[in-house]
DNA sequence: TTAGTCCGATGACAAAAGTCACGGGCTTAG
DNA sequence: CTAAGCCCGTGACTTTTGTCATCGGACTAA
């Protein structure tokens, strides 16, 4: 029997998925979690075979539940995601994640992915993969993608460079720097590309 | 036997509520559609008892496509949403909409709820229809929204003006009007407030 | 009728945002 | 060692935004 625990804020496609899975007579839902926090003490109580988690969760994302399991208990996590970017295959890698799965793919697949990942192997969803194998590498300079994020939700140049420690003209730089290599005119407009491909 | 049609861009969670749905003796799935446009001519094709409707899809969104279903094809709609927002759920009950359900709820609703309306009745999400008697009219003018709608992607000045064929002097006085009504001081927060609120 | 509100517009002004050139300190690759 | 690239900062400059006062026209409610 692989004892599965299942994380995902949206209550419809978690139970939907859980009483899918609970059908499988090798596969026992053992916990059911609506955030990242709640996934994380039931993972450790528990000690799952397998988690299955969901990238957007508030607080702590599915990812970030991955790497904080990774040297704590024994399992093999399953990420599941709305919208696959490259950047998060990679974040998710770096957790040591065993499985990495769009939501676009069906609900029939999970059930065998869960089998495969139990039985020790890993499985990368193909075409998130070569997505994230053509490249997409971020042409910003990571500090440059912090000042992009420290500005996400229309701060103003003072906001952004109080919250960074920095003098406002140097935030000033790095934002024109961010639009030339974006070719864009707006900061808006390079934080939705800049989130489009993942890169903050 | 209640004749359903799902539509969802999301595959795990179509294919999910499918076969959740296939087990219940009395319903029927005689469709799955993954866009707006293609649930609609596949409505009109199949005349289908219930149509189960995402609310966020590509194209035409599923509000969009009971309201054109709507004097067409003698069918019920429920819109399925991940965010229920007063917004939403008030322009779906101007398209007439049979039922209103936030993924939050659990799969196992459902199946009941396409019963109900399938005999006539009528299901709202009580949580949601309380936030939307309790509260949150938009602030700003048919107008003011427009123009946050046209710079919603971090456009400038010159490009909204252009696109709604005003002065770019008139944007600029809307826009401080908006920014004044919503206390906040860049285009972005404002475009960010007011998606949050569900105004645009 | 009148007052109020919204729409569209203009002009003037202040404040932010964006561009450019340049400097110094730091680390890394050749 | 040197060159290159990044980071942080400054100062000067232009453009874009945001604010304000004001105007006329349309519509609505008292």
């Amino acid at each position: 029997m692989i004892r599965v625990l299942l994380a995902d804020d949206e209550g419809m496609i978690r139970s939907a998925l859980a009483a899918l899975l609970s059908l499988e007579p090798d596969i026992e839902i053992i916990a059911q979690c609506a955030d990242g926090q709640q996934a994380l003490t039931e993972a450790v109580a528990l000690r799952p075979d397998v988690c299955l988690l969901d990238f957007e969760m508030p607080g702590l994302d599915g990812v970030d539940v991955a790497a904080r399991l990774r040297r704590t208990v024994p399992t093999r996590c399953v990420i599941v995601t709305r919208h696959a970017r490259p950047g998060v295959l990679r974040r998710a890698l770096a957790a040591g994640v065993a499985g990495f799965l769009p939501k676009t793919r069906g609900a029939e697949e999970v059930a065998e992915i869960i089998r495969q990942v139990a039985g020790g192997a890993r499985y990368i969803d193909p075409e998130v993969a070569a997505d994230a194998l053509s490249v997409d590498r971020p042409p910003l300079t990571s500090r440059e993608l912090d000042v992009l994020r420290a500005g996400r939700r229309g701060e103003t140049t003072g906001q952004i460079a109080r919250s960074l420690s920095l003098a406002p003209g140097t935030v000033r730089n790095h934002i024109s720097a961010i639009l030339a290599k974006l070719s864009v005119s707006t900061r808006q407009q390079a934080v939705i590309l800049a989130e489009e491909h993942g890169w903050i």
